[in-house]
DNA sequence: TTGAAAGCGCTAACAG
DNA sequence: CTGTTAGCGCTTTCAA
């Protein structure tokens, strides 16, 4: 592996004009440039990346804090964070956390050993261990999708509260009336955000918000099916069931359709999330669509204004969303 | 931040006391490791892992190709990966090619910028530029869930032949003679084994191998509606369709319902890779399920055999894979 | 068992 | 515009 000193040798220059050359090449003389590069190409020389980095205290490395990597929603985010990262010279570094508190703290901890200069964290809480907070010093963390209480860290966010309002609505303008929910878990304050929207439609309409009509999954297949079980059992049978995502109301359509029952005919069935599944699965289903791409985007972007110092204050982003209206919602039977 | 020199100062020895203490803490006497630990504590030191890595010339971290992150089975795969990493001491860095060889290219330059150990590759391409291969050199890279024709990259493989053949199987078992394909794309070392797998079984039953009968997808949900579409309209409707992903298979039951036709009373319909969501959906889909989590921790071990020196020849492994008989197949109506 | 010293490959003052 | 020089923070001989 040649080195910056071979290079320098053989174009009969120092060691700081090849480095001009490769990283600033409007300073030094067309000449020269032209010599260094002769030589670069001869020796075949890459720049040590690594030298380069540890020498300007900068990884370039952008770590991605996700609950579940398995879940398209996520990844179509994260596939948004990388391309983004990418044009701005930044390689993303992936940290599966499976929700673990403790697991997020570890990969974040490699904020502090300059193996990343900054994080995005997808699911809703802070991931440094207090240890690894310097005081007084903005962390490099933002969060992304998701809902923070904590106001000091920067966010790029859904209109939540809107979005769940919308489709609520839907629902409402087609008649329905035993409106359930299948809710992500209670803790977090995204299910607070879409719960809001969701009473916000309903007192709209003069009706009560019932807490027997609002169930919690964990957002996956399972636990939609599982919920959905639930309802149907239940005293009186909602006429439609709004699903915090695109998973738990495929699930919840399935638990439905194992009970005998048909979506929309005998219940309506609304997702979020928008998943390339969701138009192509029988009924297609009415869901909210998000901008996973600007997502990505945006987050990098408020990543590294901090980075680069032009942090203008915390920022909140907040995205907006679509309603997608497709076959798994219709006016009730009755 | 704090650096092993202010350590060493604190607890009254060379850095390379520090030094040792934390990599080779066996090494130095108990009391002196007392000393040090407490230095370490009293200043938060925290190694820097950049200075370190560069030192040692590895950078621990290791590049995933991905054609498309946003395939769940993608995504699953890379999950195992990170998790195998992760245990190892290794950190995933993300590249997301988009099925591009130039974008790969580019990528995989990290490995020769020091950027990156090693690399796994999860479609059939050999990733690395002519210029970033060293002369006789086993590059650290290694090819995950895909087939390749060229024999010296090492690789983890399903047993495409066999689970395609066992499907296949499965329908003519249950009566099926106009059996169609939704393949993957034809120039894909991939697609030739599973059609060859197809064949076998066809073969075995006295049937012959019918180009008509086998159209091209791209894997996308899109393709496999559109190639599905082709086939219902192309003289003798197939009663199955094996699909070469679930994708593909739940696009062509979509297709199938929009025909008016339905699974699996007028067509069978099978997929490949066992999505979570293949359980779900209406009919649950007959299906091959694969090892991805131990696609991911041999994909990591074959490479660390080769970083660590212990590459004994070119491996190729070939997991099981298992036919998951679902709802969406059924023998012929006729 | 420990310390002194060299240096990984590169960048960035500072002179010239 | 270019060269000299001094490190970045760490590991690793080599001696003691």
């Amino acid at each position: 592996m040649s080195n910056i000193r071979a290079v320098s040798k053989i174009a009969g220059v120092s060691v700081a004009t090849v480095s001009r050359t490769l990283s600033t090449p409007d300073v030094v003389s067309e000449e020269t440039r032209k010599k260094v590069l002769a030589a670069v190409k001869e020796t075949g020389y890459k720049p040590n990346l690594m030298a380069r980095n540890f020498r300007s205290r900068k990884s370039y490395s952008i770590l991605v804090l996700v609950p579940d990597l398995s879940n398209p929603f996520f990844a179509m985010v994260i596939s948004g964070i990388q391309q983004a990262a990418k044009a701005r010279g930044y390689s993303v570094v992936l940290g599966n956390t499976m929700g673990d508190a403790e697991v997020e703290r570890e990969l974040a901890h490699q904020l502090h050993t300059n193996q990343a200069d900054g994080i995005i964290q997808l699911s809703s809480r802070f991931p440094l261990a207090p240890e690894d907070c310097s005081e007084g010093i903005t962390p490099a963390v933002i969060n992304c999708c998701e809902c923070v209480d904590d106001d000091s860290m920067p966010t790029v966010t859904l209109d939540n509260v809107g979005a769940s309002k919308a489709m609520t609505e839907h629902l409402l303008g087609l008649g329905h009336r035993r409106i359930a929910v299948i809710s992500g878990p209670k803790a977090s304050p995204l299910t607070a955000a879409r719960l809001e929207g969701y009473r916000s439609a309903l007192e709209g309409k003069g009706l009560t918000y019932d807490t027997r009509l609002v169930t919690e999954g964990d957002y996956s297949l399972a636990s939609g099916a599982a919920a959905a079980g639930k309802l149907l059992n239940a005293g009186k049978r909602p006429s439609a069931i709004v699903c915090f995502n695109d998973e738990m109301a495929i699930g919840a359509m399935h638990a439905i359709r194992c009970a005998g029952l048909s979506v929309p005919a005998d219940i309506s069935v609304t997702g979020f999330d928008d998943l390339s599944f969701a138009a192509f699965i029988d009924p297609p289903l009415t869901t909210i669509s998000q901008p996973t791409e600007t997502f990505g985007t945006e987050a990098v972007a408020l990543l590294l204004d901090i980075l680069e110092g032009r942090a203008s204050g915390t920022r909140h982003l907040t995205l907006p969303y679509q309603l997608v209206v497709r076959a798994s919602t219709a006016a009730p039977r009755d």
